[in-house]
RNA sequence: GUGGGAGUAGCUCAACUGGUUAGAGCGUCGGGUUGUGGCCCCGGAGGCUGUGGGUUCAAGUCCCAUCUCUCACCCCA
């Protein structure tokens, strides 16, 4: 065999773009809708920016980054996430004094050399949606609304918004601590995950799906005891605005995200039928992350879609129109009759096409019949003679006559009038 | 990184306990219709059986390695 793609990357074949152009057009529309604008970042950043902005402690930064060195010797990474590219030029093009609030979005690819299984690419796509600059929990409640509509509004199905909050600088440490104490008198009973991540990152106990370890954790303490009065009002009145735009959702005091940037509000948009990579859609505020990444203390809230995990949930194939005319025409003379045709009615927004090569009608009648096309234009010796065109509707293969003087006007009016009655 | 399953024509899959020329459907190309698509009928092309080693008189089939796909763990969108 030939040279194939890389393990974990994936072509995206024609039969399956109009997919993506649906989906894309989709979150466009809801963002434009919100008053989103968007930035387009580099896939390629240097090292330290991953490091410093997810943490040097995660499995991502650990052992999934696509890190290579420069020829001038500056560690680069292929970007594992988003939102850290973002906020670097956020900070680097001074978009904070502009003033306001900035809420932004993007869309393109993400690498993490993890091992690929349903839903998990080592080259994957997200839609991104980060607002920066507002303390309020409005701007949380858009965020999920965001992720949310852009689902519901793809037809989505089966989805559940799950929320819950991870406290700030002031709450969570009491939190932490007593967790800590509890993990340790109940270790006997955690799988060796667990006790792995017990000393580690504390929080992603509460991910285990282990049975035991969920029976263990009944009682642990959880941030929910802990908010100080101001994460708990947060909390309250981000989901007070979630209930006011009728979205559902279900406090999970369980849930924890693997990002150390996140503070306060969390959530995850999950869907049955994806396997073990349940996750569509994630996010939360990070309020220390701009700061930590060398800019000014600006709080922040963002969003992720994972879009290939979105594409399975999205059954039904698009089809693409490939054309309204395919115009058969027979011999050197017809063709170049007929070029100056396309350009009107393509200019006309009619799609069209004919063969490249000088094919017998029989031939070109399959063309046409492979493509689709509502219409196929006869352009013959005897059709220039008699100076009258043959206009064939595919679906039946009644033919009607065009004379040549106004052939592109008449075509013009019938396609234009299919479309009509559609 | 760890574990399970799988790699045969463009696609979906056959080939009994190793045994002669690796088959079928779909697709594709051509013909039946020298200027009329789809449906039907007839015919053709297309394979170093993922790759490399090994066992054997003989390997698509057994063994080892490797690559890829897939599912799960881990982790995450």
């Amino acid at each position: 065999m030939s040279i194939k793609a890389v393990r974990g990357f994936k072509d995206i074949l024609p039969e399956e773009s109009a997919k993506w152009h649906l989906v894309e057009e989709v979150a466009r529309e809801v963002f434009r809708g919100f008053g989103l604008s968007e930035i387009r970042t580099p896939i390629l950043e240097k090292t330290e920016l991953f490091a410093r902005g997810i943490g040097e402690q995660t499995d991502i930064v650990e052992k999934e980054m696509y890190t290579f060195e420069d020829r001038n010797g500056d560690m680069l990474t292929l970007r594992p996430e988003a939102t850290a590219g973002i906020i670097r030029a956020y900070i680097e093009h001074k978009l904070h004094g502009r003033g306001g609030v900035c809420r932004l979005f993007t869309m393109g690819p993400m690498f993490r050399h993890e091992r690929p299984q349903k839903g998990r690419l080592r080259q994957f796509h997200q839609i991104n949606v980060e607002i920066l600059g507002s303390h309020s929990p409005l701007a949380d409640a858009e965020v999920m609304w965001l992720a949310w509509q852009v689902l519901q509004d793809l037809g989505i199905e089966g989805l559940r918004l799950e929320v819950n909050s991870l406290g700030c600088p002031q709450c969570r440490p009491a939190h932490r601590q007593d967790l800590l104490t509890f993990l340790e008198n109940v270790s006997g009973e955690l799988c060796p995950d667990c006790n792995r991540r017990r000393k580690r990152n504390p929080l992603r106990v509460f991910d285990c799906k282990n049975q035991g370890c969920r029976d263990a954790l009944r009682l642990a303490p959880l941030i929910k005891h802990y908010m100080c009065p101001d994460c708990a009002g947060h909390l309250g009145q981000a989901l007070d605005f979630l209930e006011g735009v009728g979205i559902p959702f279900v406090w999970n005091p369980y849930l924890v995200r693997g990002l150390d940037y996140y503070t306060r509000t969390t959530f995850e948009i999950v869907a049955s039928g994806l396997g073990a990579q349940s996750t569509v859609a994630a996010g939360g505020r990070y309020d220390g992350l701009v700061k930590e990444l060398g800019g000014p203390d600006v709080p922040g809230v963002g969003m992720a879609i994972g879009v290939e995990r979105l594409m399975l949930l999205l059954e039904d194939e698009v089809e693409q129109e490939l054309a309204d005319l395919f115009i058969a025409a027979l011999g050197r003379d017809a063709r170049e009759e007929v070029v100056p045709w396309l350009k009107e009615l393509r200019a006309g927004g009619f799609i069209v096409q004919m063969s490249y090569e000088d094919k017998g009608l029989k031939a070109q009648l399959k063309q046409a019949d492979r493509l689709r096309s509502r219409y196929v234009l006869i352009v013959g010796e005897d059709e220039l003679d008699e100076e009258v065109l043959k206009l064939r509707r595919m679906a039946d293969g009644a033919q009607e006559e065009i004379p040549l003087d106004e052939a592109v006007q008449r075509i013009s009016e019938i396609l234009g009038k299919e479309s009509e009655d559609e």
